[in-house]
DNA sequence: TTCTCATATAGGATTAAACATCTATGTCTT
DNA sequence: AAGACATAGATGTTTAATCCTATATGAGAA
């Protein structure tokens, strides 16, 4: 799991209690990492029974004790041993892939009315992009100065963005591409990212149906 | 769940049983779905239940009974609804970009050793890709040919593959950028993807740590 | 005055999925 | 003769995550 990690990351920078950490993944990651708030306090109960962080208990009148997690030696370290491991390809599911997969079975018309809304939601998360940095830099400016270390560090964490951006464009492109073709009604396949197609001839098909 | 969705897309082609819409999900969609195969058995009893499908038992000879489901008409009903309606924004959690994000805790080499694997995975499934249509194409010759409706069911088939070839090569190019980038001690941010990002300057920055 | 928002934590129910293991047997290979 | 592989199905357990709800209270807005 990597909800464990992320949060030795941010602990790395300083103690943070559950309800700091919601904050922040808010802020700054949730455009490939979202967090459940439940979810944030019970993995910080049980990172501190493995003793990845000790929890101090801050009183407050008229309010639930915060309780602020501190990183521990073993915690760093298995932040470092995480960091540095090389990850297993990950498997990506995608259920827009499977309508597209089983939208044979839909007219023309019905498959535009999935795809064209879904180019319309990818040039929207190309919008709220464009905006993360702005929002960022003010949170960085205002609550978390002090955790921002070197130019280094904020290079890695705009990366994240970079990779968002291009992945969208790369979408949102072949979206485009896809009303295109079936707009003028050429079911062709791209040579260029398909080279080993070869094409089935009218016989290799069941007509009868 | 898309995966009660995806095997009414395969029993709408035809009957079929647990055991056969295991090695079909293997064979064909395995790029963007793949499907555990005590989950397809559980998730078609429940269809079952459900009126989805209907179970016709086959029995044979020294072997388990064969349960071959069915799409029942409320099935068919339900996956023109489901295929029709535009999903929510997926929001895909990385744990790679995690690994990203806090990789300014690391020294160049390291995030080098993270980075080139990666890039190296990404070529590896790129080559997969590239055989997929060739083992598709066999298996639709062999086995399911008188599944394969006509040109433009196969068109919707090999746009999920286009799909993952365009991300594929997106996320390569962007992985390679950042290892040149870190190569030569450069670190700065594309102007290009990410425009609307105000350089921090130095006393932006806590020096002390 | 009521309502919402912010602060702060936490438990219950449910879900999708992964992982391991089990039951049977036929065929093919080493 | 032993082992691997294919056929065919199924259960138990655990994990990660979501959703909903509960407990407290202060501050500010409608």
């Amino acid at each position: 799991m990597s909800l464990e990690h992320a949060i030795l990351g941010f602990l790395n920078y300083g103690p943070l209690s559950g309800y700091d950490l919601k904050k922040v993944f808010d802020t700054s990651v949730q455009h490939f990492w979202s967090a459940d708030q439940s979810q944030i306090y019970r993995t910080l109960a049980r990172m501190a029974e493995n003793g990845w962080t000790r929890v101090e208990t801050v009183p407050q009148e008229n309010r639930p004790d915060r309780k602020v997690y501190h990183i521990t030696d073993e915690g760093r370290a298995e932040l470092r041993r995480w960091l540095t491991t090389p990850l297993p390809p990950e498997e990506n599911r995608s259920a827009p892939l499977v309508q597209v997969f089983f939208a044979g079975q839909l007219s023309d018309e019905e498959v535009l009315h999935i795809f064209k809304p879904a180019a319309e939601q990818m040039r929207q998360v190309l919008q709220i992009y464009g905006q993360v940095p702005v929002i960022f830099e003010e949170h960085i400016r205002r609550e978390y100065a002090h955790k921002v270390h070197s130019p280094r560090d904020f290079f890695f964490w705009m990366l994240t963005l970079e990779c968002g951006v291009v992945n969208a464009r790369a979408m949102l492109s072949w979206m485009e591409s896809v009303i295109e073709r079936i707009e003028n009604r050429d079911y062709t396949i791209s040579k260029e990212l398909i080279p080993n197609l070869k094409e089935l001839k009218d016989e290799d098909y069941d007509t009868e149906r």
